[in-house]
DNA sequence: CGTTGATGAGAAAACGTTTTCACGACAGAA
DNA sequence: TTCTGTCGTGAAAACGTTTTCTCATCAACG
């Protein structure tokens, strides 16, 4: 008892300790533990010591306050149940962590009111940057970041807010090259099986850019059969039912995703509807499925990992380094496999 | 500059100026912001709406730090980039954020010392519980977690530790049941596609089972030819044929995951063999996957996103109760469909 | 030899909460 | 009335760091 200093049993070795048992200040031990340089060689040498000895941990909450550096970043996505979206975290995280940051999670359902919830949670959490999916946001969301100075990246977007940065790609491109490519394959009768466009700019993008590209091309956007569902490969079927269930079916499809895309193929399958003899179909996103479909799925690759890396650059980036990364555009490749080909010619 | 209030414009009201503006004490406003009922109503409805006016926000480095309750929990998995995981998480996660706590995710990539690498960073940010994948971890992890007191949950494993929980299955158990229902269906040499088993013990713990359950039925399990590859569908893929491109090969194959499953299918398909009319194939997870390949694929279901909600159940009870939902083992079902078939009749 | 500047170290304040303790008011019991 | 107990409130300590001062010491310089 005479000795305030707790073992490495006690549950908890302090700073304080680490020093008495260095024979020094707090002080100079934390400037060890922090790598200041200034500081002499023997007594950084007895303070890693006794750190060493002691198991010492720092209290990161109290590190944080004090030095109001919390070395936190918060992720906010729709769903980690989407590969799409666990393996950008996976890259950001994977960069994060090589700096000794942390990443914590949260998911918003692509509901806008639980975002802002979450985002205010992870403010109070002291998350110094907060990575969002999409540019569409909540106006209280955003007015939050900017009054707590919290830094964000849009991500999966082109489209930066006034602060903040957009890591991503422009969906309305990528929607065009879909267009562009079953053009010039010779189809003239297109469809889409779309996510749901609500409160989902990418969705959105993806439409508009692929109507657009249509509408400059002289087809009549409005005779384009459209189809929302949720990213599940049942609602890809059902989708790809309504399309083709009707007299005049389309010879190609546009999938928002591949999960979409596969559940399109499937029902081809079940009523032997030929891909891409009959309709050709292409997907997004080039998960590990599309080639697991057969035909193998043609689609647009997102780069998913890529975005969550160049997220965590940002964040990591010296301020003055910021205003040249804030706004990333990845170009977005389309990935030829076999479910497209030529138009059918005229059977009707 | 007369008023030391920061406005809601100044970056950060704090505590005090909320009790200023509400006529109170900050201890009082704690109370209230904390739901502590031992205040008065008047009171009580100053502070809140003060706190609404300046659109306050509590600085959770400071309330961690003065009450060590971070309301923070950690998960260490191997990676975001397989669904399992990515699941698992997902539960994790939205039942954890249902009581305001949140989740710091980690990956090891199967790396014992990077996982100690992380536990001592999530120690280090107070994280009150960790979530830890499978029950093989260094001796450092755990007597670090011991030595601060943190608690911690293995999920995908039954196999509990001294402190702790468990929540999960007995690989053991599901590979023997994947032998046992293959034996049923008459087949006679049997093979397996592991997972890599180094510091893996799901891996291990399914290729025991397996082939355990084929030395209690009389099969020579030396005789087993077993490939472990990553899980990738491309080692798979050539796992199947080296197990294939042999004078007597297997009419069965189990794999550790419908990933490999998938690329030995792939595999067979090339090569025209016919599953299940020459081979069987058995994979483990029920990806969504399994249903997209052809034949659909007969596997056995992980229940990932449960272990996440019962994880989270665990680390949200009260110390009372935690006793009681420390071993946790869930059923593995086994999910037949049509990549499996009677042994076919000797042919050779 | 006195002055200056750089260097290494410690004392103490500070970060923003929560919690303990103490106190006054007020109600009910004696 | 006086005592006892409960209730609501505030003052101040405490949580474990980092950081700002301040102060020696010592080398270099004029």
């Amino acid at each position: 008892m005479a000795s305030g200093i707790r073992g490495p049993d006690g549950g908890g070795a302090k700073l304080i300790d680490v020093a008495r048992l260095a024979n020094c200040s707090p002080a100079t031990a934390s400037r060890v533990l922090n790598g200041n340089p200034r500081v002499g060689q023997d007594e950084r040498e007895r303070v890693m010591r006794a750190a060493a000895e002691l198991g010492y941990v720092p209290n990161g909450s109290a590190r944080a306050l004090r030095s109001t550096r919390s070395r936190l970043v918060g992720a906010i996505i729709p769903t980690l149940d989407h590969a799409i979206y666990a393996t950008m975290v996976d890259g950001l995280q994977a960069k994060l962590a090589e700096k000794g940051v942390s990443v914590i999670i949260s998911t918003s359902h692509y509901d806008l009111d639980l975002e802002l919830e979450q985002t205010r949670l992870l403010v109070e959490r002291g998350a110094e940057s907060i990575v969002l999916v999409g540019s569409t946001h909540s106006a209280q969301t955003m007015s939050l970041l900017d009054q707590k100075q919290v830094d964000y990246v849009f991500t999966y977007t082109s489209s930066v807010a006034e602060a903040g940065a957009a890591i991503g790609f422009d969906n309305e491109k990528a929607g065009a090259a879909a267009a562009r490519f079953l053009l010039d394959l010779g189809h003239k009768r297109l469809g889409m099986i779309a996510g749901i466009t609500t409160n989902n700019d990418r969705a959105k993008g993806r439409l508009d850019g692929f109507l657009s590209e249509l509408a400059a091309r002289g087809l009549d956007p409005a005779a384009v059969p459209v189809v929302e569902g949720a990213y599940k490969v049942e609602s890809g079927r059902q989708a790809m039912r309504s399309l083709m269930d009707v007299p005049q079916p389309p010879t190609a499809v546009f999938c928002g995703s591949d999960i979409l895309a596969t559940g399109a193929i499937k029902y081809c399958h079940e009523q032997g509807i030929a891909v891409p003899g009959e309709v050709s179909v292409v997907g997004f996103d080039n998960l590990e499925i599309a080639e697991l479909t057969s035909p193998e799925l043609t689609t647009l690759e997102v780069p998913a990992r890529e975005m969550g890396n160049l997220a965590a650059d940002y964040i990591l980036a010296p301020a003055a380094q910021k205003r040249y990364l804030r706004q990333t555009e990845l170009p977005i490749r389309i990935i030829v496999r076999d479910s497209t080909g030529a138009a059918p010619s005229q059977a009707h």
